[in-house]
Parts: structure tokens; sequence; C-alpha cells
DNA sequence: TTTACTGCAAATATTTTGCAATATC
DNA sequence: GATATTGCAAAATATTTGCAGTAAA
């Protein structure tokens, strides 16, 4: 399967489809780590892996790497928090993410709004596009709303605070 | 319409939902003006479209009201270019966009992976989640693809490439 | 009068670029 | 040998924060 994905990226190099493309150690390497990856990842677990691996590759060449690889069309790149998330200070937004794209294809994410957990669910919701005068090549779909367990959080929290709220009243 | 908006966004203030949130003329005239957007927007458009008004506003307030805007439910964020858009050199992404999420609603987008345009779809294509356990408030669909000029431009030029490569061999 | 909001400038974070050295074709 | 790639450090961008002054509750 990796081999796969490898000989994929190495018939892209080969295309020149943007200009002419090289066939170098540091991509193959760097596409081999990303292909261990089980779900997706951001740019420092990306570095990091590469760092436990022993293999120093610097920040500029990773971000050349991961845009050939996109054009490629052999990984794609997740911003799971533009939508609904709103961004407070001392809540970082979440780091662009990044997946092989033969995964993500299988898939779909649900993103908690609260805790900003990302959920894979297996069954693609089918999509059904209106005749339209255009070729989707791609598609993405990002569902927001509250996992179970934060659901339930609200639930109690909200719960806490009427009981609370009836013990004030009794005082007075 | 916009009354309703700005209605809204007036008893999000009075909830106290994250924390005490106050009614100021700087996020009320912000709105209006994003009101004014016939489709989405940057944070570039904004500040110009404010500055046009003789409004000004710093940027840490513009991001702070995009944010509190996002939380109430009465925006939403885009980022069209995450998915299968690579970024190269020169060639820099599409902004952050932001739009009402009352229209974001009525439609889906479209994105152009050669011109980068972005074509609101009118017709949102109907989307059928697999029973699952947690409650999905908001839907982002993107689909990437070739709008039809691109297409026909990339079209026009592999013939002109094969016309050259004609023309070559009959030379030699 | 308490606490949130605002503007400003500085600090952070993220991504890109210019250039010299290196590797691929 | 010609040209793409790489690493490094600097530059450009984008976003956040700290703080002092202002305004809403």
């Amino acid at each position: 399967m990796d081999k796969d994905i490898q000989d994929r990226f190495s018939t892209y190099l080969e295309e020149n489809r943007v200009k002419e493309r090289r066939k170098t150690e540091v991509r193959f390497t760097i596409l081999k780590e990303i292909c261990d990856f089980p779900k997706h990842f951001d740019l420092e677990m990306l570095q990091d892996k590469l760092d436990a691996a022993k293999y120093r590759v610097s920040r500029a060449t990773l971000y050349n790497t991961l845009n050939v690889l996109i054009d490629a069309g052999i990984i794609v790149r997740h911003q799971f928090d533009a939508g609904i998330i709103a961004h407070y200070p001392h809540q970082k937004p979440i780091p662009i993410q990044y997946e092989l794209r033969k995964k993500a294809e299988t898939h779909y994410h649900f993103v908690c709004t609260r805790c900003r957990g990302i959920r894979e669910v297996k069954n693609m919701p089918h999509i059904q596009a209106p005749g339209s005068n255009f070729t989707a090549e791609y598609a993405s779909l990002c569902l927001y709303g509250l996992c179970n367990r934060c659901r339930n959080r609200i639930q109690r929290e909200a719960q806490k605070n009427i009981n609370q709220s009836q013990t004030n009243k009794s005082k007075k």
C-alpha cells in the first residue's frame, strides 16, 4: 500500500506537470513517514516524527514538500476550525492538519465545537450535487457540533446551575 | 433582515454565554458593514469598508469582534484553500473568508483548483449523514475542481502543445 | 464603581524567500 | 553542466497579547 503511494508520487514527479520536478531522497523519506500516521497530522507532528527517525529536514523544505504532495494529489490539507469555532484569547486555533488523500476519501470529519476534538466518521454521507456545470475532483465535508462527552458535560453543568440557584433562593 | 440579525446579536450579548458581554457601538457598526457584503469577505475588505465609512477600528478589535460574531452564530469562517490546493511560492494562499451564517447555509462553495475562484452554488446538495451519535449544528461542504473557463483553457493549451510538437517533428 | 472593551504597539506564530551549497537529471 | 532542491537565517504575514485609557453595566 505504501509502495503504491510511493509509485504514484514517482509518476507525478516524472510527469513535470508544473515544471521539472526531481526525485529526491528527502521527498520520499518524508512521504514514507507520512504514510505511517494512522490519522491526520500537523506540521509539528511530522517534524517530531522525522526527528525521532534521526532525519533532519528544514522547515522550509517541509512546507515545500507538503505542497508538492498536495499538488500530486497524494495528501490533502484540512483546516478544521474554519467554520463556526471562535478563536478566543489563550485558546489556540487547531493547527492545520494533513492527511493521505486516499484515507481522507473514506471518511468525513466531525469537529466538536466545545473540546475541538476531531472524530473521523467512517460512513461517508451520500452527497448528491445538483445538476451543475463543473467537475468536482474532491469534496471536503466538515460537520460541527457537540460530541457526546461535551453534550453530557453541558447538561450536568446546567443541572448544577439550576440546583445552585434553588439553594440560593431558599437561603433568602 | 439586517434588523433581524442585529436583534439576534443583541440577544446573544445579553445572554452572557461565555462571560459577560457588552453591547458596544463598535460591534454593531462592524456587524452593520458586514451585512452589506453581498458575498463572503476577508479581513482586509472589511477594514477597507470601515475606512470608507470613516469608521476607525483597530485590527485587534476587528479580530475580536469577528470571533464574538462567530461564537454568536451570526457569521462563519471559511478557509477555501484548505484541501487540495497547493501553495506555491509567489502564489499567496486565499485569505480567510467570513460570511453571514444565514447566507452560508443557503449555498455551498466550489473552488477552482486552477484560478482559485470561488463560486457559490445555489442548490445545496442533499447531505444525508448515516446513523451516528452526534448532533451536527453546521455542515461545511467545499467542492474542488476546475471551473469551465479553466477547463477550456487547459484544453486549448493542450491542443497548442500537440500542434507545436507536430510542427517540430516536420522541421526535423 | 466594577469589569469589559478598545487602541496601540510589541510579541508570537506561521509561512515564505533569498542565497549559497548540494544533488538530480 | 544546467537547473531543481535543500538548509539556513532573515523577511514577510497573520494573529495575539499586555497595558493604559475609555465606556458599558
